[in-house]
DNA sequence: GTCTATACGAAGATAGAC
DNA sequence: GTCTATCTTCGTATAGAC
């Protein structure tokens, strides 16, 4: 089963390398179903020097991708709302994950979900995965406080849009369609609406 | 670690009690990380007839966890649904899953999420809970067009409810901390009544 | 930093007796 | 239906050479 590779710039640092093959190989196949012999064959890199690497082993390989994924998501997050409006930086925080299940065939999901729901005794790696979750749900809610919104409002949206989309990924794999995220990303943008409308 | 147990009724039938004691287990560790000695365990199942009852293995076992977690949350559903106010029935089905994090530790989420997330290879059990997603949001969906909602937003709200209220069970393990599903609940309540006065 | 060899346990699955 | 024994594969991790 090859991996569906989408959205992470390949390295030549065997270390970083292998923190890429695992955030891609985990949102597939889960941190449980995700080994070592499978990191190494995805990255390339060498099998001897995994120890040299990770000396904590398999939870801190796990936490580093959960880090490096939920990094990647936030900068493109910043970069959007920087540029965009609210609703157009929802609506692109949607798509892009569309583009990762039609692409992959459904096969793949967020790596930080993969570690809330089957590497949650990985502590480090499940605090990593709360991290990231929170920070995407800050920079949401920072950018609808900056348009007026009361930022308790705001906080509340911000956790509804990362949270259905989420569910909504774990839908689309689960039933093979696309429709889920879609019926999602069109009320996402009705509330969305609907929150800056009440505070202008 | 022992697993929590909340919601399923212990039953003689060794076979039904293995099922239900893998629906409780794959929710806390992911199918990867149950295995049948997991199950043996918990259930008190006799050991050697695990393929007596599954000749087809840990992938059957999986299946029926998952139509069994399925059609329990169903059954919650259809008898809400049948004395209960729309928005009455959205706050219950997002208080039971609040209940259930707050009363395991933030360790036990939604089974069907987790053979989405990493029992997807698994094709049958991955059908079954695509299955089981649709039928929830099939129930939702006549529930609001009994209102006298357009039906396809019926279906569109009805997928949002189910999408968010389950990334929220994600994010709130990976959080430890129930804020995300009471924030999303609070939006979830202002969307079905805006959904129902404009249909009123 | 990387190699090979290997220890050690766990997991899924099968065979044959009772 | 259930038992015990066993097979095989796989996974993490370690040791010690280069």
């Amino acid at each position: 089963m090859t991996p569906v590779i989408i959205g992470f710039m390949p390295t030549k640092d065997p270390r970083k390398q292998m923190i890429r093959s695992t955030a891609l190989l985990i949102r597939e196949r889960g941190v449980e179903g995700t080994s070592f012999a499978d990191v190494i064959e995805h990255s390339g890199a060498p099998r001897g020097s995994i120890y040299h690497h990770f000396p904590e082993g398999k939870p801190e390989l796990i936490e580093e991708a959960t880090r490096f994924g939920s990094e990647y998501i936030a900068r493109m997050l910043s970069k959007d709302i920087s540029t965009r409006e609210p609703r157009s930086v929802v609506r692109r925080f949607a798509q892009s994950w569309r583009g990762l299940l039609k692409d992959g065939g459904f096969a793949a999901g967020c790596p930080l979900v993969a570690v809330a729901v089957d590497g949650s005794h990985m502590k480090a790696a499940r605090e990593a995965a709360g991290d990231g979750f929170e920070r995407w749900v800050d920079l949401l809610t920072d950018s609808f406080a900056e348009r007026g919104v009361d930022r308790r409002r705001a906080r509340s949206v911000a956790t509804l849009v990362i949270s259905s989309v989420e569910g909504a990924i774990v839908l689309a794999r689960a039933e093979q369609s696309i429709a889920p995220l879609d019926r999602v990303t069109k009320e996402l943008d009705l509330v969305v609406e609907s929150m800056l409308d009440q505070s202008a």
